[in-house]
RNA sequence: GGGAGUUUAGCUCAGCUGGUUCAGAGCAUCUGCCUUACAAGCAGAGGGUCGGGGGUUCGAAUCCCUCAACUCCCA
């Protein structure tokens, strides 16, 4: 049989995947007998397609996933994605824009039909790519945030917690779009800097006839609905102006002044207005100070009643108006130039307008007391560690959480208004109306009911998602099912930094309240992907390469490994494709490793006694570098578990060990080192299952026929045995000096097919012996030697044992000499220092044992080494 | 304006509670090789006074102070 000198993944990729979907290798159902091992996607938005951050994210909980699942757990991965209110209600607006529809004409039920045909086309599209990456997700289990089990969860959650009392309506400040007529989330607020003008006006101050203060305002048409003058209490400027009133020019209105060092003394004219319905800062002045609200503006934006002059007038021409009245009444001081930032619509490109509105809020004092002291207490623990600063910062400071979105895809909020101005809060119409007629002794009827028009904030549904993935019935029964209590608390999660607080800490809220316990163990959080300009990768900048293409070109499992070679924990991944490249180099390494030892033959008369050391070597190097690779998996260093694993794949197993045994060109090799062999194999295609599934399983039954339950993805992960330290350091003395002679060679130019004879002055012949077969293979070596004197010949030192290879008349006696002058210059002046340190008193009596011994054997042999240079150069005179 | 974090080879990062040859890895670079597993490769080499300054200590990339730059979060 003859493998092509390529891994080409295309084909092993598909065939692998239907391999372990038709034998339900993903699939978890409650076992006692096994410990569970659970993971939930943070699930993607319905309107997404694959993008770097899920391939980073997705990667990594499939690596955590698939070990797990070898190391017996009862894996489960459970899939699923989000309905992402805004962002989805925003793609259905403008799918039915361009079908000619507007969103105004057609009633909430025939949107969401529309919505919902839009999600059935569009809304799996992620999770059918997550497969091309090789992820092994329960399919079965998947979910949406929508489903009807998982959205009676969140209605149930609602009315507990109105009933509990911690749900309230309240004001609230949003981003309104007066041409779209709807509330913008801060997400679809694109700030521009635009080329505005500062108006200083003048305000007649109370009781005086030729007395007034200037404000500077970019906004002169909201003079109307000003309910006071900030100033500065240490600004000396207005001192006088304490205790007094003053006038709103042409409706001439009285306000107080009021004091607050919120007022930058140096912007402006260090007099504020303040206008609490039409700016967040003056609303929050407002409350402070208990100044009342006037709200001038109606929804489209014109000028309402309230404002007393220029009724009807839209926000812009009522602003130029008003500094030509101004102007007239001799109470516009100037107009400046100035810049500003200036939020519009994401959608209708309108300037956005600072609205005051009624808002469902929950809450956060009291709830989020057992998700803060759980993090802090390390009882979830977050990766990295750094990021408990933010969250204890953030949730010490946590503000009550607006729940409400003035929106129609999404979870419609239970809350039914009654005729007489009360409204009900309860999970159906029908129980909405027989509370009420109880509660109001009214007879209505379920038509005189009418349920809020908005609904809830995507994140108060996925905040239940590692809870309402298992089990829906938990919320109104309090009971937990048989999938909730043996799967639950979850054990990793997987997510950006980006949403700690957003959704992190909301399940953890979520995870104490309806049960309990905490929602997971762990908590990783990955990097931003970045283009190598350290931009943000998105759509609109373009920078992002299509991530099905990569694997493509790259295939999975070189595109998984990757992302993952620099990715650690928290930190930003700067993409490059050199990345995926020596991903896709890696696959074709391990590949060809196998065609190598695949093309062997067997010579059952053969003993291979020369290669039981690099066999012993092996097998020691292996577990000692498991052992490494288990304590990185143990601290979330996926990166570095991934780059120990790869250099004992690529160093230790194909550089150094398969050169060893290799046998020479057509020659067999024997029984026992070739069993030892394929066993080394495997258990290398076992630790880097995790992270190349499909290249390692194809491999896997390329070795031999496998029946389905031997296949790798279920195969017990190695255990790491003990490993003697000591072998592991004397291979490395043969390894260096493999080398040197190598490097011997390069330097002097000779051809690597040159053989040379070796003498070395040493006092462990028994390694040397040990390893002859190997020195000789790997060095080119002709004769292995021990004596203290070789004439005309090159040398190195190695530790403290001197090398020698005769050159005959070839050797450059001044040229060599030179170079071990400079290592004995080196060596000496290394032992100064140590020398330095020990006869530094302080030193020797302040330093512990250990460290002075270590330094002690540092002496020894640095003179051990000084010794056998003096003694090469002796020689070369 | 408040808070947090980062700053170690060209790039991306390790370096735990200060003490194993005056710092490690991968990639990149340079040199020599198409040596029949692999040029998506092999062998070898060079490269950093650990952001600047000061301090504590017998000893600091590692602790303290200070300055600077960058990033993020909140306002």
């Amino acid at each position: 049989m003859s493998l092509a000198t390529k891994y080409s993944p295309e084909a092993a990729e598909s065939k692998w995947y239907a391999y372990w979907m038709e034998n339900k290798f993903f699939s978890s159902k409650v076992d006692h007998s096994k410990e569970p091992y659970t993971i939930v996607i943070p699930p993607p938005n319905v309107t997404g397609v694959l993008h770097m951050g899920h391939m980073l994210n997705n990667t990594i909980q499939d690596v955590l996933i698939r070990k797990a699942r070898m190391e017996g757990k009862n894996a489960c991965w459970v899939p699923g994605t989000d309905h992402a209110s805004i962002a989805t209600e925003a793609k259905v607006v403008s799918m039915l824009r361009e079908r000619g529809i507007d969103k105004k004409n057609i009633s909430r039920e025939e949107f969401l039909r529309y919505a919902m045909e839009w999600k059935e086309k569009y809304g799996g599209i992620i999770l059918e790519q997550l497969k091309k990456l090789g992820a092994s997700c329960d399919w079965d289990r998947t979910k949406f945030t929508m489903d009807a089990d998982l959205s009676d969860a969140v209605i149930s959650v609602f009315v507990d917690l109105h009933k509990k009392g911690k749900i309230y309506r309240g004001i609230r400040m949003v981003n309104w779009d007066p041409q779209g007529k709807t509330a913008l989330s801060d997400d679809e607020v694109i700030m521009k800097e635009i080329a505005s003008k500062l108006y200083y006006i003048k305000y007649k101050i109370e009781g005086t006839e030729d007395q007034f203060l200037t404000i500077a305002t970019t906004r002169p048409e909201t003079i109307m609905a000003d309910v006071a003058i900030c100033i500065n209490p240490n600004d000396p400027r207005f001192s006088h102006l304490k205790g007094k009133k003053a006038i709103i020019p042409l409706i001439n209105r009285t306000i107080p002044i009021v004091e607050d060092e919120y007022v930058d003394m140096e912007f402006g004219t260090g007099c504020l207005k303040v206008t609490p319905a039409h700016d967040i800062n003056d609303y929050e002045l407002g409350i402070k100070h208990k100044l009342p609200v006037i709200d001038i503006l109606n929804d489209d934006g014109t000028l309402n009643e309230k404002a007393q002059i220029l009724i009807g007038e839209d926000r812009f021409i009522a602003r130029k108006k008003i500094a030509k009245l101004l102007d007239e009444a001799g109470q516009l001081e100037k107009i400046e130039d100035y810049k500003s930032n200036v939020g519009h619509s994401e959608r209708t490109d309108a300037v956005i307008e600072p609205k005051l509105s009624l808002q469902w809020f929950l809450k956060m004092e009291d709830i989020t007391k057992p998700a803060l002291s759980s993090v802090m207490e390390d009882i979830i623990q977050l990766h990295p560690p750094k990021f408990k600063n933010m969250y204890r910062s953030w949730m010490e400071n946590v503000r009550d959480w607006c729940i409400s979105r003035q929106l129609w895809w999404g979870h419609q909020i239970p809350a039914f208004y009654l005729p007489n101005g009360e409204y009900v809060v309860a999970k159906t119409k029908d129980q909405a109306l027989e509370m009420a007629n109880e509660k109001f002794n009214t007879s209505y009827s379920l038509e005189e009911l009418k349920q809020d028009e908005d609904v809830l904030d995507t994140w108060f549904s996925s905040w239940l998602w590692p809870i309402s993935v298992f089990d829906t019935d938990i919320f109104t029964t309090g009971q937990k099912n048989e999938d909730l209590k043996y799967y639950y608390p979850t054990n990793d999660l997987v997510t950006a930094p980006e949403i700690l607080f957003f959704w992190v800490a909301r399940m953890i809220i979520a995870g104490y309240e309806y049960t309990g316990q905490k929602p997971f163990s762990n908590v990783y959080l990955t990097g931003i992907v970045r283009d190598k300009l350290g931009r943000k990768m998105s759509k609109s900048l373009g920078n992002s390469p299509d991530p099905l293409e990569l694997i493509k070109t790259f295939g999975a499992d070189g595109v998984r490994t990757g992302m993952l070679f620099s990715s650690p924990a928290g930190n930003d991944l700067p993409f490059d494709e050199k990345l995926v490249e020596q991903g896709r180099n890696f696959s074709n390494k391990i590949w060809n490793a196998y065609r190598l030892v695949q093309g062997w033959e067997i010579d059952p008369k053969l003993d291979g006694k020369e290669n039981e050391a690099a066999i012993t070597w092996f097998e020691n190097r292996f577990n000692e570098a498991l052992t490494e690779i288990e304590e990185h998996f143990q601290k979330f260093r996926i990166s570095d578990a991934l780059m120990a694993t790869y250099k004992l794949v690529w160093d230790d197993f194909c550089s150094w060990y398969l050169e060893m045994i290799k046998p020479a060109y057509q020659q067999p090799i024997d029984q026992k080192t070739f069993d030892k062999t394929i066993a080394f194999f495997e258990d290398i295609l076992k630790i880097l299952h995790p992270f190349m599934p499909f290249l390692t399983e194809e491999l896997w039954h390329q070795i031999k026929d496998r029946k389905k339950e031997e296949a790798l993805i279920i195969t017990a992960w190695p255990k790491p045995k003990d490993f003697d330290s000591k072998l592991i350091t004397d291979a490395s003395q043969i390894f260096e000096v493999v080398s040197q002679v190598r490097n011997t060679r390069a330097s002097k130019g000779i051809s690597p097919k040159e053989s040379f004879s070796l003498t070395v002055n040493t006092n462990q012949e028994v390694l040397y012996r040990n390893f002859e077969a190997v020195l000789k293979k790997l060095a080119n070596l002709s004769e292995l030697s021990f004596g203290e004197k070789v004439d005309n010949a090159m040398s190195f030192v190695v530790k403290s044992d001197e090398c020698f290879i005769p050159m005959g008349d070839k050797l450059d006696v001044e040229k060599e000499k030179e170079t071990l002058q400079k290592e004995l210059e080196y060596a000496k002046g290394f032992l100064n220092t140590v020398l330095k340190k020990l006869s530094n008193e302080r030193f020797v009596a302040g330093a512990p044992p250990q460290v002075i011994e270590v330094e002690r054997k540092k002496l020894a042999d640095a003179e051990a080494k000084i010794k056998a240079l003096e003694e090469s150069l002796a020689k070369l005179s």
